[in-house]
DNA sequence: CATGAATGAGGTTTCATTCAT
DNA sequence: AATGAATGAAACCTCATTCAT
């Protein structure tokens, strides 16, 4: 699993990953704040704590530190799920415990969520089709949680977009920060979507 | 409704009309295909046909052009969903035909929407303020339907996070296209998602 | 004398007049400040009272523009100095009537004269040596003056040398403006310049 | 005298001085030839030895090689005149070496001298009052000399005058050159300006 | 005669990347 | 392993000039 997808001249494996958690931590901080395109590679280097030259030496070009930054969140997001979900539990309390466990990830992460999804599109082909399957496979994790939570049998679709809808959430509380974070502490907005999907608006007799 | 935001030095002003149309049209098609920085204004020019010293006679920077086609699209759909929206009317119905409305709206401009919301950082403060000052009047337009909708009443702050869930849920759909489109119509996502809406996982007693 | 040397698409030789001189007027001015190159025509034609299109149904190039106005400099000192000299006139009054005159004609003109000298630079080869031409011109008639002036004879070097200075001191006066009018009106100016070039510092004995 | 008037992004302080150096030369070779405005960027680079990638290390815009350029010429002349003046000698031979070597500055820069002058309005308002203060300084500088040698005392609007006068007489030497250099060798240019400058033309009585 | 929209060559500047030290 | 000076392709934008109305 753990793929040289970018290569180094470097041969320390040990420094390859300190050096880069120093790049990922200062890319991030820069692409929040000036975006991808604005941030040149001699300003990363600077955030990074090593000279340009020294940034050449971990990384091929500058789109490597994006894909790092996106590979780092879904590897984060992953651990941090699959220590969550207790696959042999059932039920809807289980389905519960992911959606708080991915939505405190979300909070924890949400300014390398906001970058990854603003940047995606400036990914080479290859790099987005690779964030896409690691997206995919997160879908799937939570499509299996929410299958087996509930109990009665739903259409694949249903889950499908039950699933999307969550993921969604998730994003939203980094993404609509301006909004979502005056209104709501995290557990509010994670008690108050929780409740919503699970009752809805409990109108439809009138309706 | 006559905003003098990007100023032109052209002075036939319907032409400005005109020839800011096209640029919009031909802007927006490169920007899908390949992001606003990696697009030249010379691209722009020609897809908007006409030459590049043309092209800076109707706007001032690259980032006008972005910003022209945000508002664009802002203007769309607020028009779109003012049309839709009968503040006379209420209940259950109206609410639902705004949602519809508005997903067909944003089916409509996909491309549009996508576009913005990846490029939005590329735009000055103040840019960004007054496109998400549009945002805002949107989601209260919003708001203002489900107040008018829903027999009980709500908090503020959970009319609040409906709105904001519908809204994305709106822009999930040419967002996250290579997923939801496969699986549903435009009218089977608007009705599954009306769906959970109103009625939720329907699981609490049990829970 | 009347030499067409900047040709006009219009026939009404007034209004090529007239409208030459609203260029030259708004020209001047805009030199003075940002300088030729740093000048557009769309300034000058702006400046001049009417359209880009218009400006150049009375020029060809830019440059005309610039030479228009050296020329009018030069029209106007040797207009000027030709009605102040009598050439009829001998002694050292004469030369003093000459160089009061010439000293107030640059200050007139000092605009024109700072402008025109900063620039010449910019014109043509065939055009700064027009211009040059016209400066020799006027370098002797300030020569024929001087040696009609003075009691007794002096070298052809000397000659031209004291009208060289003369003419640099008229133009010193617009030049180092900041300086000289802050410490002399233009009459004190005068005053002195010609005491000195008349006394000198009166210092050789003890030399 | 380490003035970081012009800020770059190589640390070397030794090969900034070098490149600038290079830099300057180039420059003034071609400002010379075609003045300020119709010398690109790129041929200065090219002139100077390096790729444009390069110029641009050493400097921010192209108008800090020209305040280079002017710098470079005060430095030069101020250092000039600080070594030819003896300050504690007095009289008049002081003042008469004090212009000589003055003239001579002016001759051996006269190229220098000349873009300047004809480029300083290109300076932004801030480079400009940065030369005039310059210039302000050396003026003083004669004005010093000039009082300190002369016998009997003068008002201190004499002495500038008198400053300004010897001030652009160097001046004239190369600007005036096609006339000047063709009557006189350097010397006797200096010798008959001093003549006039100390006898004057020595007529009052007649008059 | 007057207008101003259209043109595109060409200028300045940036910045990802390399490579000698 | 680390550095930072050097490179040059390519981007954005300006502006003198033309020409149809």
């Amino acid at each position: 699993m753990v793929m040289k997808k970018v290569p180094s001249s470097i041969k320390d494996e040990r420094l390859i990953v300190k050096r880069r958690d120093q790049m990922i931590k200062g890319a991030v901080a820069l692409f929040k704040q000036k975006g991808f395109h604005k941030t040149t590679t001699r300003e990363i280097a600077k955030a990074s704590g090593f000279s340009i030259g020294t940034l050449y030496e971990y990384i091929r070009t500058k789109e490597d530190v994006l894909f790092l930054v996106c590979d780092y969140i879904y590897e984060g997001v992953k651990d941090g799920m699959e220590q969550a979900i207790d696959t042999n539990e059932k039920g809807i309390p289980s389905l519960k415990k992911a959606i708080q466990s991915y939505f405190r990830l979300m909070d924890d992460m949400q300014d390398e969520v906001v970058v990854m999804y603003q940047e995606v599109k400036s990914l080479s082909k290859d790099a987005q089709d690779y964030v896409l399957k690691k997206e995919m496979d997160m879908l799937q994790m939570l499509e299996l949680v929410i299958e087996n939570s509930l109990p009665t049998s739903n259409s694949k679709e249903d889950i499908q977009l039950i699933a999307n809808n969550i993921f969604v959430q998730g994003q939203m509380w980094g993404f609509r920060r301006w909004m979502l974070q005056k209104q709501f502490t995290l557990e509010q907005y994670t008690d108050r979507q929780m409740h919503f999907l699970f009752e809805g608006l409990q109108v439809t007799k009138e309706a």
